[in-house]
RNA sequence: GGGCGGAUAGUUCAGCGGUAGAACACCUGCUUUACACGCAGGGGGUCGUAGGUUCGAACCCUGCUUCGCCCA
């Protein structure tokens, strides 16, 4: 026997706000989140995906964490050493933004500042704000090691970004080169090809007449951008037009301009689309840039960075490209070499971050030569050495990997890893190196000047799993949690982060970042609307804490996450896992009540069937919980908890036990229910604790189960001598016939309340039912409040006067409520059950009816049904004899 | 144009070969000393559509309709 320290005095509802700060306090001061080399100990981590610095926790970074921590804290439980290691992205363009924005209320630019100047600023910005985000994660309940938070920007983290950009260089895999790039006019800098989103608009389409020089007439183009024509420098046609043929080599005079250009072919023209030919502008189009490529073509730039019409533009210098399209179509129907002009819908690039129309941009830029790191990538996907779930996601990583571009990895902004390259102003070599260099490595003047370009921020966050660790040092951090053990995303991040963090692993660690990718859906409103701020249909997390607490919330996201489908989040929904902590907490409140502080044993020999459905339920629970979360299926993890603690433990065993807790039943059964009571609550607690950290350790705590922290508790092992076979089926039959005879109650509309005297079940005796429930009559009377429930045999004659029947499985219950009963509404209601059964004794009638159900079906399929139809039948004999006395 | 996913109760979703479940909403009745953040009971679905496979299909296959996402 051992004594336990128990707090009896528990609030009457559960209040989430103090009980949660107070234990991630201590949960921090006692350093439970801290990861440490064990030897003895198996590994595992998780590196979180770091959240924009500039930014506040959504709710899909809540549901991202969620799951995470409940991993993290299972494993710990599981005798992991785990690694949660927490950090944020420095953002190059969104931070850059914010600051600019903050600047300009002040109405200083960044151009102002300069670049030192400004960078200082967005640091300071940093150290301001860049917390914001991490109190958030800690008040959803993060088990982080924050010891090892990381900056992309971290000095550590810069010299890892350094490294690895020498050293693709030295390899070849970094080049730089002056091609078509993607290029946001407004935040003046190159995108990659995934920060690019295209949508359908309306816009035009203008047939431009292009007088032909060295012959009589025209061809016909057409074209949606107009503004561009001054930069035309070819016309091409299919080699094999019929329409064309003919003109191949010919000469057409630009309209709006004096040049004479030729006409070419070319197989990338679809003579099927438009007119049959194109204009090419190699400058201004990422096609014409290739096609001019082959055929040695002028690239003629006449818009400039900015999206203004540059001094190649004539008349067109100084406006915008919106305006130059009016202006030069108005010019050219003008001339009369507008032929007309038709309203078609095509896709429109626009930047990611601000929305801007995208412009195909010739500059000189850097690029990753992605194909052999993306090789690699896939063939450690195919091997099995990364395993994705769900395992649907594979195909769309592997269809983009395959088909990969090379990725521009500069950008045109100030905050940000700076490119370690330097052009010697003396002989244009680049010399490219880890440490600052002084002189030029081919002609070693001194007269070098840095790349003023910066990386593109994910470049920094694809080596993410090992730069964090301390990568390229060798560190033991490196040795013991890499490669991570999971990778948990959303879907939208896949190419950004996964596949690209795949391909720097493989590369510089010679080895996956993690073995395990799972990918969950994203968080939409209640109405499946994506949620943003324009919309403003936002749920703040944070707001939801501090209304229905981080347990709840966690419990709502776990619960409603299921693989491969949007969840649609609403506050309702958060109130009803809310409840879920309240009732949780008043059924600990209840078994606290009921606790003596000396606990002793569970007697074997004094459980009865509702202690042992429990007990069985509870070892159900533990093996079944462990393998949803193994399996990454937190949400039928989560539900199954919700069911077991709501439905099997407060409905059924709280309200059975009462009767033995109160001592009705003697001090053996007194002492025996509370054993199982505790047994049931030190098992489950454990098992919600990675869902509902908070709540499960004030209530560990209150149980005084010992001295330390659920959070270092282990997960529980299924107790075999507390599974009993059956169980589970016999408590069914029970709770079915309890249902029944308060389904009779309602119908004589008795009150809840009030306590009826009598209730007779007719069973024969020899059958398990009779056995089951002639164990568990006192049981029935508590959850009927019938004083006296009787047992006899249904051939026995009947003796209670007018009463209201049903049948329930092979037994018949009645409740005798002598005259009052209301005879027309019961023969309607045992006419509408007999047509009931009726109607399904037929239907297996008719399929054990048919030769090929009976000989292919399986055995056990076949019984069932014949089951089906004798108890069908018996129960119709029952009802009718009933009909016929109310008749009588 | 290519690919993926969804269509099940009023709503949101589970179920994924033996003819349907939950939560919320709705209706009825309840201050039953753990909980009104609650209890008990109830109504409500030809599982998008047309075929096919099967003894048997919400579940597997094919077409169609429709909604959403990704890629080009």
């Amino acid at each position: 026997m051992t004594t336990r320290k128990r707090n009896r005095n528990l609030d009457k509802s559960y209040t989430p706000d103090n009980i949660e700060k107070k234990w991630y306090d201590e949960w921090i001061s006692h350093g439970l989140f801290n990861a440490e080399i064990n030897p003895d100990a198996k590994a595992f981590s998780i590196v979180i995906p770091p959240p924009n610095v500039t930014g506040s926790l959504h709710v899909g970074h809540a549901f991202d964490h969620t799951f995470q921590d409940i991993m993290c804290r299972t494993k710990r439980m599981e005798g992991y050493s785990v690694l949660w290691l927490p950090g944020t992205d420095h953002a190059g363009i969104a931070t850059q933004n914010v600051v600019e924005k903050d600047l300009a209320k002040k109405g200083i630019s960044r151009y102002d500042l300069g670049r030192e100047e400004f960078v200082k600023k967005v640091w300071e910005w940093k150290k301001i704000y860049g917390s914001r985000i991490i109190e958030q994660m800690k008040r959803l309940g993060n088990s982080c090691d924050w010891r090892r938070e990381r900056f992309t920007l971290d000095e550590g983290l810069s010299r890892a970004v350094r490294a690895v950009f020498v050293r693709l260089y030295e390899k070849g895999l970094i080049y730089r080169g002056k091609y078509i790039v993607n290029w946001c006019p407004r935040c003046a800098t190159a995108i990659s090809d995934l920060e690019v989103e295209y949508e359908d608009q309306e816009g035009s389409f203008y047939y431009v007449k292009y007088p032909l020089t060295d012959a009589e007439g025209y061809i016909l183009v057409a074209t949606t951008r107009p503004e561009t024509i001054i930069g035309d420098v070819a016309i091409a046609v299919h080699p094999r037009s019929e329409k064309y043929k003919h003109l191949i080599g010919k000469h057409v005079r630009v309209p709006l301009t004096d040049r004479v250009i030729p006409i070419i072919e070319d197989n990338m023209v679809d003579p099927e689309f438009g007119t049959g030919c194109v204009k090419i502008t190699p400058a201004h189009d990422p096609n014409d840039f290739l096609v001019g490529l082959n055929h040695n073509l002028e690239q003629i730039q006449v818009i400039d960075s900015r999206g203004i019409m540059n001094e190649n533009a004539g008349k067109y210098q100084g406006m915008t490209i919106e305006e130059a399209r009016k202006e030069s179509a108005k010019d050219l129907e003008g001339l009369g070499l507008l032929v007309k002009t038709e309203k078609i819908s095509h896709s429109v690039g626009h930047c990611q971050r601000c929305g801007t129309t995208v412009e195909p941009y010739l500059s000189e830029q850097w690029f990753v030569k992605t194909k052999p790191l993306a090789e690699r990538g896939v063939q450690a996907v195919k091997d099995g050495r990364i395993k994705w779930t769900p395992e649907q996601w594979e195909k769309t990583y592997f269809n983009w990997m395959e088909n990969i571009r090379d990725w521009c990895i500069s950008r045109q902004l100030w905050w940000g890893h700076r490119i370690p390259a330097w052009e010697c102003k003396d002989c244009g070599h680049i010399t490219v190196a880890e440490i600052d260099p002084t002189e030029c490595e081919h002609c070693h003047s001194h007269n070098i000047e840095q790349e003023s370009d910066v990386l593109d921020t994910w470049f920094s966050s694809a080596l993410w799993p090992f730069s964090t660790m301390g990568w390229p040092d060798d560190k033991p951090e490196l040795k013991y949690f890499y490669p991570t053990s999971l990778m948990v995303t959303g879907f939208d991040i896949i190419f950004f982060w996964v596949a690209r963090m795949i391909m720097m692993g493989l590369e510089f660690m010679d080895d996956v970042p993690f073995r395990d990718v799972y990918i969950h859906s994203l968080i939409r409103d209640e109405h499946g609307k994506k949620m943003s701020k324009t919309k403003g249909n936002v749920i703040d997390p944070l707001v939801m804490i501090e209304k229905y607490g981080a347990d709840a919330l966690r419990m709502t996201l776990a619960a409603l996450s299921v693989q491969g489908r949007d969840i649609l989040l609403s506050s309702t929904r958060i109130e009803t896992y809310r409840f879920f902590m309240n009732k949780l907490w008043n059924a600990s409140r209840f078994a606290l009540m009921n606790l003596d502080d000396e606990v002793r044993g569970i007697d074997a020999d004094q459980l009865e069937l509702h202690d042992k459905f429990i007990l069985t339920r509870a070892q159900e629970m533990a093996r079944s919980v462990r393998e949803q979360i193994d399996s990454y299926d937190i949400g039928t993890a989560a539900r199954g908890l919700y069911d077991f603690v709501w439905g099997d433990l407060c409905d059924w065993y709280v309200e059975m036990s009462k009767s033995a807790l109160k001592g009705d039943e003697g001090e053996a059964r007194k002492h025996t229910t509370q054993g199982v009571l505790e047994h049931v609550f030190r098992t489950v607690l454990p098992l919600l604790h990675p869902f509902i950290p908070f709540v499960t350790e004030e209530l560990w705590a209150a149980f005084g189960f010992n001295d330390d922290y659920i959070m270092r508790s282990s997960w529980p092992e299924p107790v075999k001598e507390y599974e009993f076979d059956g169980v589970v089926d016999e408590m069914k039959v029970f709770q079915e016939t309890v249902r029944t005879l308060r389904n009779l109650r309602a119908e004589a509309h008795v009150p809840p309340q009030k306590r009826l005297s009598k209730a007779v079940i007719r069973v024969s005796s020899g059958t398990k039912t009779a056995e089951i429930l002639r164990a568990s009559l006192s049981q029935v009377e508590g959850l009927c409040k019938v004083d006296d429930v009787i047992l006899e045999e249904p051939s026995s004659e009947w003796g209670y006067g007018p009463s209201l029947s049903s049948v329930c499985g092979d037994a018949e219950v009645k409740l005798p409520v002598g005259d009052v009963l209301d005879v027309p509404e019961e023969i309607k209601r045992l006419e509408k059950d007999i047509t009931a059964i009726e109607k399904a004794v037929a239907s297996s009638e008719a399929r054990l009816s048919k030769a090929d159900f009976v000989s292919r079906a399986p055995a056990e399929v076949v019984e069932k049904e014949r089951g089906k139809v004798s108890e069908g039948k018996a129960q119709i004999e029952r009802l009718r004899a009933n009909l016929e006395s109310l008749s009588r």
